[in-house]
DNA sequence: ATGTCTGCAAACCTTTTGCAGGGGC
DNA sequence: GCCCCTGCAAAAGGTTTGCAGACAT
């Protein structure tokens, strides 16, 4: 488990951003770090990739990547995102708010779109979708990304 | 199966919408024929439900069911969607040029939006993702359509 | 007659669940 | 010590694939 931050400084960030009230076994803390350290939200998949492969005497299950991911959803602290292109989902933390993404059709980078273009589409389409209250949105900007544009 | 058209006219429909050189089979017709009358995009569940409830001396594969509509992308005449909020993806003709869906968080009903709201989006997010080429988009509306509302 | 399409069954992939043992608090 | 969490394995959905026979052209 690497990461661009020094390691003595993992305890104090997982203090900062724990839910009150959550186990802290280790499993957790290394999902969390893990999390904390991507640049793109990571599938269960790639999770359980890199907590693998470091220490071979350390393992960790599939199910316990899957049941914490989702235990951190609950928590508040974790979004879970189904993005269309992709069979799996992935799942970030809530500190960045990023809700979109580019995602580049080539590579399959997902790269975070800062600001959500979406503000004032509500109104736009609730009035054509009578009575339709919205709770939310889900965008996806699809495209190729600018290193596999040059590769080409 | 059933149709709001009337019987007589589906050879027509089929003849004029049929991709050059693809085989007709009358599973094959009967698909898009479940898709032509449908107001919502299908999962391939719905439609291999629909096909094998009318006479019992049909039978229906589910690999026939997926082939085919895998064929009729191919062709260009079926979009294929993965929407956030189902495990299944939907299909539909593309005729109707729906992209994008208001969903009921309820009772998961897909609502078309007419109008793509996005027409102008891509000036505004490419000039924040330097060089990102856009192809394409998706975009879903999530909220409680006007019956769940009143239900409640 | 040819090659494609179909049904069936098995495989596949992601995610979920049951269970017995282990580790936080 | 209690209860939640973990690992393992099996199951559960949705989708894909291999194969032998059937059908459209």
């Amino acid at each position: 488990m690497s990461c661009k931050i020094h390691a003595e400084s993992y305890d104090s960030i997982i203090e900062r951003n724990w839910p009150d009230g959550f186990k802290k076994t280790h499993q957790r803390k290394d999902i969390f770090i893990l999390l904390f350290c991507s640049e793109e939200p990571m599938s269960a998949a790639e999770i359980y990739d890199q907590l693998n492969s470091g220490d071979p005497k350390e393992k960790y299950a599939f199910s316990t990547v899957y049941r914490n991911l989702l235990a951190f959803e609950k928590a508040g602290i974790v979004t879970k995102t189904v993005l269309s292109t992709e069979a799996e989902a992935v799942y970030e933390l809530k500190k960045s708010s990023h809700k979109h993404y580019a995602i580049c059709t080539v590579c399959h980078r997902k790269i975070p779109i800062k600001t959500c273009p979406l503000h004032d589409i509500s109104k736009f389409v609730e009035s054509s979708l009578n009575g339709f209250e919205i709770t939310g949105h889900q965008l996806e900007i699809l495209g190729i990304c600018n290193e596999c544009q040059k590769k080409k």
